[in-house]
DNA sequence: CTTGTTTATTGATCATTGATAAGTTAATGC
DNA sequence: GCATTAACTTATCAATGATCAATAAACAAG
């Protein structure tokens, strides 16, 4: 036994699990993963960490705070600058298809993220990220705003149409929809390459 | 006074305002438009429709399934087949900004689409006519499938994105919004049209 | 060591919310 | 006229996000 499960009031012994912004979003992940979304509530989620719901507000402001907190966890990990002599539009493909390969490894992302807030980082890291290697492929900066914002958008979509178990499974019975994410990406980044040399 | 403020209990008199699915999606999304998707709670509509809220079980089954009238509405409002002779690309752009315009004057459009399941009228009706010109227009049937998906995904990401008021203050301060969607609505269809000749 | 302050939690409690059950009555069919 | 159906109401529930006061371990100061 590591620590009983008999809790008194007050501040937690030291050897007992200090709660921390991250292990909370780290929690929150694993509960929406097996039970979805809807069963994320200050309860379940406290249950999870062996704590009273109360005390997730010592660490976290809001529900919604936390959603962002969870988006943002996830966009860091799926995005990454460019390799040296990496093409522009072969990073992009990579970094679309790895976002959404995250998106789907974590469930109900797409409806998280669109009900979440987006967080600084996701402003001064996330898109900077996406928007630098195509300033420096060439494109004015105002069009890599656009682009960037499009790939993201699109990728958003697709992702959200794909979890939910009723559009997912009518796109199924059409066609595979990796080949047609597949078909879509490629088509995105055709454009904008063409948009690019059209100059 | 058309109808007193007092109302017993019962079925209404005859000369009250029917209740019916349409009327309650209409008040629906008024209430939204005025006061934001938060605020659409099943009393706050029964209320607007001078009407007890469990009065809206008799006609709707459940808040989710008025999610996905209200989108139903939404959708087959901003969908056109093309006019004879137009072609695909015109007919694609032009239903493209169309339908962020309509998307756009809905308030909160994005994240309501993202927790409602599409209806079988957003299956049966609306991909079909996203897809019936794109075959015409020579695309395989997987391909126009795949096509049709990009575009409504890339239209709804964007709205999400642009609805997030953190988002779009972030957007707007770096570029035009509508020009930027402009830009990467052109870029995927120009893109689709790319996957087309190369066949 | 004692004492006061800060940190991190619990228990109690609220107002809201989606939803259901049972009661009630106007309209309708026979 | 009478039974049935349609369309409401009132009353009520359990679940939820959030707040508040009480509490105790940790820690710094003297």
């Amino acid at each position: 036994m590591k620590h009983g499960p008999v809790r008194t009031v007050g501040r937690p012994k030291k050897e007992d699990a200090f709660l921390a912004s991250g292990v909370i979003v780290d929690a929150a992940w694993a509960l929406v993963e097996r039970d979805g979304v809807d069963a994320l509530t200050t309860r379940t989620l406290a249950a999870m960490l062996n704590v009273k719901s109360p005390a997730l507000y010592w660490h976290v402001p809001s529900m919604t705070a936390l959603h962002s907190l969870m988006v943002e966890r996830m966009l860091t990990e799926s995005i990454r600058n460019p390799m040296p002599n990496e093409a522009w539009q072969v990073w992009l493909h990579d970094v679309g298809t790895a976002q959404r390969r995250n998106f789907l490894s974590h469930r109900d992302s797409g409806r998280i993220i669109a009900l979440a807030p987006p967080t600084e980082i996701t402003r001064n890291e996330v898109m900077p990220m996406l928007m630098a290697p195509l300033v420096e492929a060439g494109f004015a900066a105002e069009d890599a705003v656009a682009a960037a914002g499009a790939f993201a958008s699109f990728i958003l979509g697709w992702v959200i149409y794909e979890q939910s178990a009723e559009a997912s499974s009518y796109i199924a019975s059409l066609v595979d929809v990796a080949t047609a994410f597949e078909f879509g990406l490629t088509a995105l980044i055709s454009g904008l390459q063409q948009r690019l040399v059209n100059l």
